[in-house]
DNA sequence: GGTCCGGGTCAACGTTCGTTGACATAGACT
DNA sequence: AGTCTATGTCAACGAACGTTGACCCGGACC
């Protein structure tokens, strides 16, 4: 059991959170150390002590493993539905924070996109693709990404007001027809 | 006529070509007014002489004006064709590299998030709303403009190579068709 | 050819940044 | 109680930033 007022673990999770905060709102370059040390209750310093430097911290806020379901076991006939419900958990979840600060900073750092394209071929392609080539029907995964990650800009980067204010029952109302055409053929 | 060894407007066009191609690739914040004036081969001062300062650099290089047509002209059949080809040669053309510019930073400054969400309030939607209601089906202008913005951010921003490498032929046949069906109901 | 001015140069400024290293202290252990 | 180590504090550093103001100069005009 560590202590409570001198405590390690503590005090690196605090950075990381005011860190995932502060560079999803703002971005890498903008952001800076002695905004989280203060956001955190807690000395500049340490940051280099505990993460070796701004980078090392901004490393540590952007890990994220989204441990995508198989949607080859979901029901053809709800497959839209499925990925889009699985799609909100993550950004809505745990993951979400980590999530925004790597799309938000992903055009301005080239670190962020590089992870970002190594999270769609590792993760996100490899769960869309074992859907593949339903009843003749070959989706195109492009366009199911382009729809996942649209929808991520536009309600957690861009936050056009609109798109904010949908409830996640409309979102799944609104965007499951679509995927689930793109991705089966049906309706 | 003006002169050709001292002239202001070649000077301010230098400026604002050379500070797209910058804030597009690396956004506000990260880039620095001594590298846009080295690349457009200029002294930085210049900059506050013209552009009053690093953020008027960056108004004038993301000034865009989209001139969407009236897609209620086109023939309802090839609806979704006429948006993806609109939609690709307003990327691929003039308003590209400010649309990057806009797009890149969104995530990192408020400012450019506003603007996005002024450029969807008077632009873009106004023209898609414009096909409304066609045959009894209603479209979603959230998921019409999430598929476009998707495919915006994995080819212009993110860079997926998959995505980048696509032919503008081979986008218009894959994307066109989930936009057709969200758009009209049909295939 | 002398004057004038728009256009360009240059060195320096005050700030703020990430980072450093010397120092303080709380709490566990002997 | 005294010691040791993990943890936290603090002042300061050098570098790089945006910006400023004083200074040049080419060429149009009289």
């Amino acid at each position: 059991m560590p202590s409570s007022r001198r405590d390690a673990d503590a005090t690196r999770t605090a950075l990381v959170a005011a860190a995932r905060v502060r560079f999803g709102r703002t971005g890498y370059a903008a952001t800076t150390v002695r905004e989280i040390a203060t956001d955190a209750g807690v000395d500049p310093a340490l940051i280099m002590r505990y993460f070796g430097g701004k980078r090392g911290l901004y490393d540590a806020a952007v890990q994220v493993d989204l441990r995508l379901p198989d949607f080859t076991d979901v029901d053809p006939d709800h497959l839209g539905r499925a990925v889009v419900a699985t799609f909100l958990d993550r950004w809505d979840g745990r993951a979400g924070e980590p999530l925004r600060v790597l799309l938000a900073s992903a055009g301005t750092d080239a670190d962020a996109a590089h992870r970002m394209r190594a999270t769609f071929a590792h993760q996100v392609t490899p769960a869309i693709s074992a859907v593949q080539a339903h009843r003749g029907h070959t989706p195109h995964i492009e366009v199911v990404v382009a729809v996942l990650i649209g929808l991520a800009t536009l309600r957690y980067v861009v936050r056009v007001p609109e798109i904010v204010q949908l409830t996640r029952a409309e979102i799944l109302d609104r965007f499951s027809p679509a995927l689930q055409h793109e991705l089966t053929g049906g309706v």
